[in-house]
DNA sequence: AGTACATGAAATGTATACAAAAAACAATTT
DNA sequence: AAATTGTTTTTTGTATACATTTCATGTACT
């Protein structure tokens, strides 16, 4: 239940990209809750654009899984459920792998470099207080990564999976006694992709995984 | 470049949804040909509806990796090249084995008929000479596969990688001397299935990806 | 000749009007 | 009171008109 949703009139982007990002900034934050209708004549209203760039967006969100449409029923900001829960963990745990095993043999120097930069980064946001940012910093650690792999693909699927679960994740983060241990987390993949060690990066990365999955399950199950 | 495009109006279905199914047969199929591109009002004219719902089926179409829109610019029919072949095969491969080792341990006697009946049905119709419908009874096989994983995201994201290779494969399976060795494969991935053999049927997966895989490599390489 | 700029055609982006379906509500019947 | 039907309202689906951008062509000027 939201009032103030806002566009940012970024000049040149075609509008539908505009109401996009803000559709997406809005269900990201959960200011847009699970479950919500988005009905296109009041965001229509609401942004100041005719329902035209609306459809588009929501069809965009649609394609990144934050928004489910019904025909001639309308669209809803996209439900998790445990067991969905679990299927894109079975996913992105397995792409993640393959992912993160790719880097570990393609990296280069000023990946590293920007990889270490990325973690150091996180470290010092988790000490001021800000959510969004700290989130945020950790999507790009990992986008370093992911990246590094060199496979386009590979990162867009990556990216739908994570966002799925990110909105979740955004309240596990406000808990900042967990902070210490994604540190941790950071540092022993780093320095096992430093290595060049796949499996032990690999498990690391699996410690991670799961640590977020549980708190995610958490908050699916209060929720209900 | 084609002039006979036609809707098959079904009924009820929104009309994206026919114009969505209507473009992507005839990408499928080759009558749109990878490159080409799709204009709005041509398409319109030439399906005898306005442009809203074309528009919407183009973006369903993007969605699924079949067009590319380039704002402002236009859509065309995606083109694949090598380096996006190796990206979606890995992916794919990394996949297919997840959904095939989950179904080793998921799949139900009335799925296992299933398969055999899928198997069978693919074989009488390499008998006869329909390429299309012998490429539907082969996607029909591995559907039973990944249906009996029991994961719709992942069902999903595999056919959608499927469908970008399928459009070059189409011409591969017109070479009616391959069919014996698919025929040899299906058979050997249905026992290793049956015995519950999770390393066997991955191993005769990984072959029979690969053999796909040289296959669409060549057809891309010629295009070009 | 070659570049820069103007012009026009064609395509996409956006807004709006109208049609059709779904949902909400009221009235009536059982 | 519950269920059913009919009516109104809301919402999505589709068509169309207008705005803007892009691309191609052609012309003037150096």
């Amino acid at each position: 239940m939201t009032d103030n949703l806002e566009l940012k009139m970024d000049a040149y982007l075609p509008l539908r990209n505009v109401v996009f990002q803000t559709l997406r900034t809005a269900i990201l934050t959960g200011e847009l809750q699970p479950g919500e209708r988005l009905m296109e004549l009041q965001l229509a209203e609401k942004l100041g654009v005719s329902r035209t760039p609306i459809r588009e967006a929501i069809h965009m969100l649609e394609k990144e899984g934050l928004a489910k449409i019904v025909p001639r029923k309308g669209a809803h900001v996209a439900k998790m459920t445990e067991k969905d829960l679990i299927d894109v963990l079975m996913i992105r745990k397995t792409l993640e792998d393959l992912a993160l095993r790719t880097a570990c043999e393609l990296i280069t120097k000023e990946e590293l470099e920007e990889l270490e930069d990325a973690m150091h980064l996180f470290e010092d946001l988790t000490k001021q207080d800000d959510v969004v940012k700290t989130a945020q910093a950790d999507v790009a650690f990992h986008d370093v990564i992911y990246k590094a792999a060199d496979n386009p693909k590979l990162l867009n699927i990556l990216n739908n999976l994570r966002e799925q679960m990110y909105r979740y994740r955004v309240e596990y983060l406000k808990d900042s006694s967990i902070f210490p241990q994604l540190i941790k987390e950071h540092r022993q993949m780093y320095d096992a992709i430093v290595r060049g060690n796949q499996d032990a990066a690999a498990e690391c990365l699996d410690k991670h995984l799961h640590n977020q999955a549980m708190a995610v399950r958490d908050i699916i199950r209060e929720q209900e």
